[in-house]
DNA sequence: TAGATTGTTAATCGATTAACAATC
DNA sequence: TAGATTGTTAATCGATTAACAATC
């Protein structure tokens, strides 16, 4: 029972809530409410206070929400109060936008492994991790304890890729790959496939 | 009636199976059924027949869909079957890997104008687009008639380059800015934050 | 205190799923 | 024909929302 349980749904609203937070924070305002909070991410106040309310009590009425606290708060339950080493497999364009891409460092996830086929591209050096060859995943990953990896390859090599990766001891994977992956219940596989994104909107267009 | 009151969620779920259905035809398969997209996709075979009522019929009892005609279809209802011109603002790092990256053209999203503040970036030929100055940002648009526009500013750039967008007849955004964007009613949003995906995977990470 | 806002309950709303007649 | 699979109905499941007592 309890925290565990939590709908998946309200766990991916976690991270809206944070960022407005880090904003609010950056801004230095101490307070806020969960009618502000709503407000500005377009959702109703209840339903930032029933998300909030899984995990415990976090304001005080008629005063609202400290907003470094409730940031903090928010960082803990997500594992986010940490820094993760992250791999990344395939450094083709992608790959490489990916690795330079100083959005993750910030967020205290650390590209530390990048893998590669091409033996050309072994060595090199970016950002916080160096580029090694596609065999030597499966040891760097597991001695390491790398749980969280991207995947920047084609279509065709994403399921492949993924097997290696899981069987290392990879829990979660973002994948840049156009393809649904299969995984067990275990691991989780998040998307970014901004063509998807334009087709939705393209619906709605006249 | 009918058609144009589809719930979101399930227009959402289109892109997914177009290229499901991509996949298949490209593999040379000709028919398919409900219930091996649902395989595929990890969801219901009654979701996917349910998803594809709202729209007609497309299947035969006892063979399932022809995977061509299924692909084509889907491509029509989400009007994905003509090109679309698209403009981009921000020309920094990660603009310039979206201006690079091929995959928005090969699925008939172009880019055609891109939009920097930085006087040293404009004139710069990318793919399909030139650079060029924010200011002109509503003439060609409005002269254009471009509806579809991708972000890539600052998030404390993001509303405003929306404000702008908007009022120069843009009705759908994918935004990349790390930040909830205010928009009317009309006009379409996606977001793309890949950190939002790790944090909300970190969650169930041990 | 009076006003504001929380956390929570219960009602509403909407989405998913199981089941099956129809039929290829 | 017999087997397979659709499209659809009705039931189930789950998420959102409105409302409000509690209380800062």
């Amino acid at each position: 029972m309890g925290v565990r349980d939590v709908p998946d749904i309200v766990i991916g609203r976690l991270p809206i809530y944070l960022r407005t937070l880090n904003l609010l924070s950056e801004a230095g305002q101490e307070f806020t409410s969960s009618q502000e909070l709503g407000k500005r991410l377009g959702i109703g106040s209840a339903q930032i206070r029933k998300d909030l309310s899984h995990f415990g009590e976090f304001g005080k009425q008629g005063t609202g929400y400290e907003v470094s606290f409730l940031r903090d708060q928010i960082s803990r339950i997500l594992n986010v109060d940490r820094d993760w080493d992250v791999a990344l497999v395939g450094f083709g364009d992608l790959g490489q936008a990916i690795a330079n891409y100083g959005g993750f460092a910030t967020k205290r996830f650390h590209i530390r492994a990048i893998f590669d086929s091409d033996p050309q591209k072994i060595g090199e050096e970016v950002n916080e991790g160096v580029v090694e060859s596609i065999e030597k995943l499966p040891q760097i990953i597991s001695e390491n304890n790398i749980k969280v990896a991207i995947i920047a390859v084609p279509a065709g090599a994403a399921q492949e890729v993924t097997d290696v990766l899981i069987k290392a001891g990879v829990q979660a994977i973002l994948s840049y790959a156009p393809i649904t992956i299969i995984v067990p219940d275990n691991v989780h596989v998040q998307y970014i496939d901004p063509v998807m994104h334009l087709q939705k909107m393209a619906y709605y267009l006249t």
